[in-house]
RNA sequence: GGCUCCAUGGUCAAGCGGUUAAGACACCGCCCUUUCACGGCGGUAACAGGGGUUCAAAUCCCCUUGGAGUCACCA
């Protein structure tokens, strides 16, 4: 068996997809697991929808994310350029597309705009157009002429309308259609370029290209591309659609729901290890109970036939969950450095930001979690005394205040504010007092963080806030109470 | 609307003729605990419906229903 050899085509139209990170993450995945080559192709066929930078976001993104290919426009591998508009410029795809004209299966069309809207209908809110092959039966002798007289053109894929065309997905097995509903679809457009499905076949089979792995909304078209590696005689690839990532509408993902791009995905503090292990999870399981993978051991462990055919809801939650896992993983410098602007965002205090870093590692999920969680610590907010009201510490207002009161004048005394050294502290007062720790902690908690929850318990948060700060906010308590 | 695909808990999903129908997220409860979280333990919750085939069906076939995708000189 030859060597695998698996693409990603996207076309450069802006920010990446977690759908299109999802088909190149399987495409790597597929080749590495046989240890086959990947290659990128940039698909810039149409030159309306071409978006300044895109080219460079996939470059960056296919880095980061680990999905390094083995050939492509910036990695030669002797099947360049690797950049259709590049390759259109030798005339290769018009070459190709006489050659189907010459054997029957291609016609020039000459049909301009205004007879193409004479053939749309409508149906369901929705323009259908189907071709009615108008220009197959023109004349060879006004073909000619309509050429020489340079008339714009493009060149269609001919149908017959009889018979039935069957492909084979690994996937979804063997899917058959009518070829009376496959329309007489462009090969070329009247600007000289190739359409995608076009262009994606001749460069597919000149590549070497052994699986395709796609989308499923290629599914449909998936008979055409068919006939045409057919119509050349050429060898028809392993077919691997992917089931559809969609939202919680069950629609197509799209950018309404705000997390459809890898970049969004970034910006909104996930990171991209977790990014590509969720995504990798989404259509696929491992044999396994294990969910956490790294780029190495999704290489090892993908087999694309335990893939799933229905269409999978991306769960933002478990993304959540997932970093979260990737988070308390983390090396603590990563983590620090990572999180220290969102640190810095609202805290302006100087304060051990690495303590804080510490103290939030294992409590959130994505790094805007870290604003609320630190807060107080730049200014401590109006908390109402019922706060100091807890059940199971057996505290209350009142019997804060008396610890408070109690407390105060030992930790004015205490000079060493170091964790430890506060907690002992307390755990001494807590034993003359006769007391359990949380009837302590608890009001002291309160006092100095004003909030229900904190990362921490209340000594730790003393010996970030410091001395000063922290008496200021236990005298503020005890004011309050009083 | 035509065509195509899909159908196990709220979500991701194991399962591929015989199982007490896994596991994860979420949710709930308990424990642990310097609060919350983390962690540990436990719980609620599913084979869309109807026909077949078979000794036996979540698994195979058909129909119904539901959902999705697609029908461009976009990819």
């Amino acid at each position: 068996m030859s060597k695998v050899r698996t693409r990603f085509a996207p076309s450069p139209t802006g920010r990446m997809h977690v759908g299109n990170l999802r088909t190149a993450l399987y495409a790597f995945l597929i080749a590495k697991h046989e240890g086959g080559d990947f290659l990128l192709r940039i698909e810039d066929t149409d030159q309306e929808r071409l978006v300044e930078g895109a080219v460079d976001i996939i470059y960056r993104t296919l880095e980061k994310t680990g999905l390094i290919h083995d050939e492509g426009p910036d990695k030669d591998g002797g099947c360049g350029p690797y950049v259709q508009s590049e390759r259109q410029k030798s005339g290769l795809y018009l070459e190709y597309a006489k050659q189907l004209i010459e054997k029957g299966e291609a016609y020039y069309c000459f049909c301009d705009k205004e007879r193409l809207e004479t053939l749309k209908t409508e149906v369901g809110g929705k323009e259908i157009a189907a071709y009615d092959k108008h220009c197959l039966y023109l004349p060879k002798e006004e073909v000619e002429e309509k050429l020489a007289a340079g008339i714009p053109y493009v060149i269609r894929q001919n149908i017959p309308k009889e018979g039935t065309t069957t492909f084979s997905d690994e996937i979804y097995g063997d899917i058959t259609v009518d070829n009376a509903e496959l329309d007489d679809m462009i090969l070329m457009k009247s600007d000289g370029y190739p359409t995608y499905n076009f262009a994606n076949v001749v460069d597919d089979h000149l590549m070497g290209i052994t699986h395709v792995v796609r989308g499923n909304e290629y599914l449909s078209s998936s008979p055409k591309y068919t006939r045409l590696y057919h119509a050349f005689g050429w060898e028809v690839p392993v077919y691997v659609h992917c089931p559809l990532i969609t939202d919680e509408e069950h629609k197509k993902l799209s950018k309404r729901s705000g997390h459809s791009s890898y970049e969004d995905l970034i910006e909104q503090g996930f990171l991209t290890e977790a990014v590509v292990n969720f995504v990798a999870l989404l259509g696929w399981s491992p044999e396994g109970n294990e969910e956490i993978f790294s780029l190495e051991e999704l290489i090892k462990a993908f087999d694309y036939h335990h893939m799933s055919k229905a269409p999978a809801v991306f769960d933002v939650v478990k993304l959540k969950w997932m970093n979260g896992e990737y988070m308390k993983a983390m090396d603590p410098d990563k983590f620090y450095e990572m999180a220290l602007p969102y640190i810095k965002e609202t805290v302006k205090k100087d304060v051990d930001f690495k303590k804080i870093a510490e103290l939030v590692k294992t409590r959130i999920e994505v790094f805007p979690d870290i604003a609320a969680h630190i807060d107080f610590i730049e200014t401590i907010p109006d908390y109402d005394i019922e706060m100091y009201r807890h059940k199971k510490m057996k505290t209350t207002p009142e019997t804060s205040l008396e610890v408070l009161q109690e407390l105060l004048p030992i930790f004015e005394a205490q000079e060493d504010y170091s964790n430890g050294a506060l907690y002992a502290a307390l755990v001494k007062y807590v034993e003359e007092k006769g007391c359990k720790n949380g009837y302590a902690m608890w009001p002291i908690r309160t006092a100095v963080s004003g909030k229900q929850m904190t990362p921490g318990g209340a000594t730790e948060i003393m010996e970030i806030l410091g001395k000063e700060e922290s008496l200021a906010r236990i005298r503020k308590g005890i004011e309050k109470l009083s």
